[in-house]
DNA sequence: GCCAACGTTGGC
DNA sequence: GCCAACGTTGGC
């Protein structure tokens, strides 16, 4: 079982779920904000991460795993960076939308509601079940 | 395309 | 150490 729960932003224009998916894994690199890095630092491997894409959806659209903790990201030129690396495990049945999730009662409170420039956040248990509940429900 | 929120930088 | 200016991100 796993301890910790997250999810990371990505534009799908940049780097989709189906570019992660047919790739099967992919390093988590490029993060250049601190709190974000501490929260790849924090991840455990087999930690679930939600994939959310930003911009032009708005919507969390699957689940990743942790299978490799941080270590120092090749992609940083200067300063004490981190990456992870991440392989996709399932697409949410039905995509759950920002808009869903504002107008939920447990999820508004998410880290990315509240502070929606951040690219990792950590997300709730109770978060995590409730987002796999609305994953799992038609909507109109 | 605009703007709000946040982080970073640099002058004092 | 404070704060104004600027840059970036992402929602609308």
């Amino acid at each position: 079982m796993p301890k910790h729960y997250w999810i990371v932003k990505q534009e799908p224009e940049a780097y989709s779920w189906e570019d992660f998916r047919k790739d099967k894994s992919a390093d988590w690199t490029g993060v250049r904000n601190y709190q974000a890095r501490n929260h790849l630092r924090a991840m455990q491997s087999g930690d679930l991460v939600f994939f959310y894409h930003s911009m032009t959806e708005k919507s969390i659209v699957g689940i990743a795993k942790v299978i490799r903790t941080a270590f120092a990201d090749p992609t940083a030129e200067e300063g004490d960076w981190s990456a992870v690396t991440l392989a996709p495990l399932t697409p949410l049945g039905v995509p759950v939308s920002l808009g869903q999730i504002k107008a939920d009662s447990v999820l508004q409170k998410m880290a990315l509601v509240r502070n929606s420039r951040l690219s990792v956040s950590p997300v709730l248990g109770l978060e995590f079940e409730q987002i796999l509940k609305l994953s799992r429900t038609k909507h109109p």
